[in-house]
RNA sequence: CGGGGAGUAGCGCAGCCUGGUAGCGCAUCUGCUUUGGGAGCAGAGGGUCGCAGGUUCGAAUCCUGUCUCCCCGACCA
C-alpha cells in the first residue's frame, strides 16, 4: 500500500465531523449564511438536490399526487387546534408579530408597535393544519377522496443546535399529504409512501435503509403511527432520512376534515403526511464520501461525466479542445438511467491539475484529462471517481479507452458506480449491525467495548408502552443510544426483552443517532 | 438553552499573555521557465482583525455587551 496523497486534511477516522464539515467546504457546496442554523446553498449542493427533487417528484406523481403551494405563514388559531401537534413544536417556533418597522432613533431600525398584527403568524414548521384545513373545505363526499396531495417547500424549526444540511433551522423539503375514506386505506398509503422513500433512498441516492415504524415516543406530534427509514453513516451513526406518518382523524377531527359516506352518513377522514429533506444530501456526504472528499453518485450528480482538456497555451489547444467537443457530443447522444448523460467540457482557464483535484474533491463519478498525446494516440484518460487510486503506486489510477469505446461504455459504467457505492454501503452497513446480545447488561458492554464506530445492535423486545417504554428510554439514553425503528416483515421473533423480561414480540434497531 | 472552545485575506493559521503602522502557508494575479500530470523562480493584489460600546495619547491585543460557528449535554416530525 502506497502512501495516498489525500485531496482532504481531515481523515474520516481521525475526526468524522470536521471530515464532514471539510468535505462541505471542499466541494463548495455550502456555506454559512450568518443567520443562526441557516446556510446558503451553492451550485453543487443545490444542483445535487435539484436532481433529488426531480426523482422523488417522478415518483411521488407516479403514486398519484399533484403538487401544489401553501403559504409560509400560518395562522396561530389555525396551528393551535391539534393539541399533540402543538405539543410537539410549540418550542422552536418562528412567530411574525409585526408588519412594519420604524427608525429606532438610533440609526437603526425596529418593529413599529403601531404594526402589531392582532394575530400574530406563526412561521411553517410543517403543514399539516393548514392542509387540513383546506381539506375540509374541498372534500364534501367519498367520491372527493383520496385526495392526494404534495408540496415542495421551506420550512422553519428554531433547533438549538444545528449542523449544515443534517439540521438547520430552515430546511427545503416535500411534504405529503393525503385524505382517506377508512384507516385501512390510509394506512396502507403510509406504507406505500415509505416505500416509495426506500426505493428513492436506495435506487437514486445508494442508500442503503431499514424501513420500520418509530416507536410509540418518537411518533410525530398526533400521530397514531410513525414509520421511517434509517441509514447508517460511516461513523455507525444513524440517520432518520424519510418519514411517513398515518394521523388517524386527529387531524381530520381538529380541522373539520369530513365527508358524506356511501350511505349518506358523515365520516371523518383518516389522514397521512410523509416527508423528506435536504438532510438527504448530507446522508449522501456521509454515507459516500471519502478522504478526497464526495461521490457524488451518478443519478443525482448535476455532472456525471467532467471533461478536463489540457491546454498549453500554444497552437496544439485548438485540437485539444475540438477533440474535447468532439467526445462531448458522442457522450451527449448517450444515456444512463434512461436519461441523457450529463457532460461538462470545463473550459475555464487553469491548470487541469488544479481542476482535476477540485472535480475530485466535488465527487463528479467520471473525470476525462485530454491532453495532446490523448489526441495523437486516440485515447482518453480516465479516472474514475469511486475508484480513484491505484493502491500499488499511490498514485489517480487513469485509464485509457478509445474516446468510441468510452462513449459506448460510459452509460453503464456510471450504473455501474451507483451499483457500486450502494454495494460498498450497505456491505458496511451490513457489517456494523450487532445481533444475538439478549440483556441490557450485554448491550452495555458492547457499546462501551468500542469507543468509535460501534454501529447499531438488533434486539428482540417486548415493545413496551406508557411508563414501562420511558424506563427503557432511559436506559438507553445513560448509553448515549436511541432506539431507530422496528424493521417492517418481522416475524418469528422468540426470547425474552432485555428491557422488561417479558416474551420478545417484535426485533428492534438501536443506535447512536444524529 | 447549560458547560467548554473559537471568530484575523478565498482556505488553514500565527500575532493577543506583556497595547505602538497587519503577518505566514496554500489559493489568486503578472512575468519568465517548465510541460503527461496536485510544477519552479521572481514580483504583485487582497483584511472596517465578527459587530457595538468602553478604557487609553494609541486597541487585533485590555474590559463589557452582542452575533455567529465548533465540541459536549439537554432538546429534537
Amino acid at each position: 500500500m502506497a502512501n495516498i496523497r489525500h485531496a482532504l486534511n481531515t481523515r474520516r477516522a481521525d475526526d468524522f465531523a470536521a471530515w464532514y464539515q471539510e468535505v462541505i467546504t471542499a466541494a463548495d457546496m455550502a456555506e454559512e449564511s450568518g443567520v443562526r442554523g441557516c446556510m446558503v446553498i451553492k451550485p453543487w449542493g443545490y444542483g445535487i438536490w435539484e436532481r433529488m427533487q426531480r426523482l422523488l417528484d417522478d415518483r411521488i406523481k407516479a403514486t398519484g399526487h399533484d403538487n401544489v403551494y401553501f403559504p409560509l405563514f400560518i395562522p396561530l388559531g389555525n396551528f393551535e387546534r391539534e393539541a399533540a401537534h402543538v405539543d410537539g413544536f410549540a418550542k422552536e417556533m418562528a412567530v411574525v408579530t409585526h408588519h412594519r418597522l420604524i427608525a429606532d432613533g438610533a440609526g437603526g431600525l425596529k418593529p413599529d408597535p403601531e404594526a402589531k398584527l392582532e394575530e400574530p403568524l406563526i412561521v411553517r414548521p410543517t403543514s399539516e393544519t393548514i392542509f387540513g384545513d383546506a381539506m375540509a373545505r374541498w372534500i364534501r363526499s367519498w367520491r372527493d377522496l383520496p385526495l392526494k396531495l404534495n408540496q415542495w417547500a421551506n420550512v422553519v424549526r428554531w433547533e438549538m443546535r444545528t449542523r449544515m444540511f443534517l439540521r438547520t433551522s430552515e430546511f427545503l423539503w416535500q411534504e405529503g399529504h393525503t385524505a382517506h375514506e377508512n384507516e385501512a386505506e390510509a394506512r396502507e398509503h403510509t406504507m406505500r409512501m415509505l416505500e416509495v422513500y426506500r426505493a428513492f433512498a436506495e435506487e437514486d441516492l445508494g442508500l442503503p435503509v431499514i424501513a420500520g415504524e418509530k416507536p410509540e415516543h418518537e411518533r410525530f406530534p398526533g400521530a397514531d403511527a410513525t414509520y421511517s427509514i434509517e441509514a447508517m453513516m460511516q461513523d455507525g451513526k444513524a440517520l432518520q432520512a424519510g418519514t411517513s406518518h398515518y394521523l388517524g382523524t386527529s387531524f381530520a377531527q381538529a380541522a373539520g376534515i369530513k365527508y358524506q359516506d356511501r350511505e349518506g352518513g358523515e365520516q371523518f377522514c383518516h389522514t397521512t403526511s410523509w416527508g423528506v429533506s435536504t438532510r438527504m444530501v448530507g446522508g449522501v456526504i456521509m454515507t459516500h464520501g471519502d478522504d478526497d472528499g464526495l461521490r457524488v453518485p451518478p443519478q443525482v450528480a448535476p455532472w456525471q461525466v467532467v471533461i478536463l482538456p489540457m491546454l498549453r497555451d500554444n497552437d496544439g489547444d485548438e485540437a485539444v479542445l475540438a477533440y474535447c467537443r468532439d467526445l462531448a457530443a458522442k457522450l451527449g447522444s448517450q444515456s444512463a438511467f434512461g436519461e441523457p448523460l450529463r457532460v461538462n467540457l470545463d473550459t475555464r482557464p487553469g491548470k487541469a491539475a488544479q481542476k482535476r483535484w477540485d472535480w475530485v474533491r466535488k465527487g463528479a463519478p467520471l473525470i476525462v484529462e485530454i491532453g495532446g498525446r490523448d489526441v495523437e494516440n486516440a485515447k482518453i484518460s480516465l479516472l474514475r471517481r469511486d475508484a480513484l487510486w491505484n493502491t500499488e503506486n499511490g498514485k489517480p489510477a487513469f485509464r485509457d479507452p478509445s474516446p468510441d469505446e468510452f462513449a459506448a461504455s460510459a452509460g453503464a459504467e456510471l450504473e455501474a458506480i451507483q451499483t457500486a457505492l450502494f454495494e460498498e454501503a450497505r456491505a458496511r452497513r451490513d457489517d456494523n449491525i450487532t445481533r444475538g446480545l439478549t440483556t441490557f447488561d450485554e448491550l452495555r458492554a458492547f457499546y462501551s467495548s468500542k469507543d468509535k464506530y460501534p454501529g447499531w445492535v438488533e434486539m428482540a423486545w417486548a415493545r413496551p408502552t406508557g411508563a414501562a417504554l420511558d424506563k427503557v428510554v432511559e436506559q438507553l439514553k445513560s448509553l448515549k443510544l436511541t432506539m431507530r425503528n422496528v424493521p417492517l416483515g418481522d416475524e418469528g421473533v422468540s426470547g425474552t426483552c432485555p428491557f422488561t423480561g417479558e416474551p420478545a414480540v417484535e426485533r428492534i434497531y438501536i443506535g447512536r443517532a444524529y
